[in-house]
DNA sequence: GCAAGAATTGAATCATCATTCATTTCTTGA
DNA sequence: TCAAGAAATGAATGATGATTCAATTCTTGC
């Protein structure tokens, strides 16, 4: 019983899921989603209170999602290059896997409420990020720098070179692996 | 006669711009910018078939202005890191002298036909800076790298940068230096 | 000074969707 | 099996704000 409620709650957000990563924010109705969701308009504000509460959820579920993926893939490196390596890569082949909704997590315009929440990805990554480079600073690896700014830096220049990429539908690995280059540089990777 | 066609299409330009600046595209309502430029809000269909025109131009002016500011500081030196420090610095100091205009031409939820002119606006700084980057490698100044994937990268990592500062109403002058430290870097400067 | 036509006006129209709610359909406990 | 209450339905409502257009006000050439 409370069980269905929960189940057609995870229903709604799989299928928001659905159509941002088929057709973007744009095909967002909330109609939209009730119908692949299999459920009355009316139903989805049983469980949201808001149309921006719904998609300020599905926005923190994709965020986790693709946070989650780059933290693996970090956590099985040791070094800082290497963990910022594993970041560039996760980060960039998945968007290039899933075009649509990486534009859509990351440039498509949205409901200023919803816009708070691509801040809160954009910043998770760059937490993150901040995280392996504060360690890199503090172990010798990398020369002094303020890891707040860089890390946030470089999750400017992840994203910027790859909503082009997204938009053209290209994306030759020469990009990934330019951005690795660039990326270790910028924070002073020795070569 | 002609003359007070073009005047109060200007009018409307302006007017429209003044609100981008100080209450951001949400306050842009036809009619608020009708009533700021003094004319009936049915007169602005007389300039622009459509509201995403209007801002499409408004957009174009605005980008024109600031990649204008930021060549003509950039042209007053004459290596590539000079060239590379000055539009960080020109850049990043007028975004943080007007803010709200900044945020609205970088990161502000906008029509998706208004979000067109925003990737022109970004990619005609990028084009900017790729020039100088090529520059750099042709004269051995700069190691070699593909000009228009660390140009693009390089305004990623500046408009991220400030976006955040922009919001926070914050910004030491630490952050334009760590910037310049970082994509100095990226670019392969030598120290 | 005046008529023809252009330009301007701004209130009414239209479109789009999020949100609501009276009605219907389930579930459950006795 | 049934009644009470919960949940679901989806058509109607409401708000917003772009766009239109009949009416009015200017220009201009004669």
């Amino acid at each position: 019983m409370r069980a269905r409620l929960t189940a057609s709650r995870e229903r709604i957000i799989d299928a928001a899921l659905g159509i941002l990563a088929e057709h973007g924010y744009a095909g967002c109705s909330v109609a939209a989603v009730a119908a692949r969701a299999e459920v009355a308009t009316g139903s989805v504000y049983r469980h949201f209170p808001t149309k921006a509460d719904l998609f300020a959820e599905v926005f923190r579920t994709a965020s986790r999602r693709e946070v989650d993926a780059v933290t693996r893939a970090a956590a099985a490196e040791d070094t800082a290059a290497a963990r910022v390596r594993a970041v560039i890569e996760t980060f960039a082949g998945r968007a290039l896997r899933a075009p649509r909704l990486a534009y859509a997590l990351l440039a498509e315009p949205v409901d200023p409420a919803v816009e708070a929440q691509r801040l809160v990805f954009r910043r998770a990554h760059a937490t993150l990020l901040a995280g392996y480079i504060a360690d890199g600073v503090a172990g010798g690896e990398l020369p002094p720098q303020n890891p707040e700014l860089t890390s946030t830096a470089v999750v400017g220049a992840l994203a910027e070179a790859m909503v082009g990429p997204l938009a053209a539908g290209v994306a030759g690995p020469d990009t990934v692996d330019g951005l690795i280059t660039f990326i270790h540089r910028a924070l002073g990777v020795p070569s």
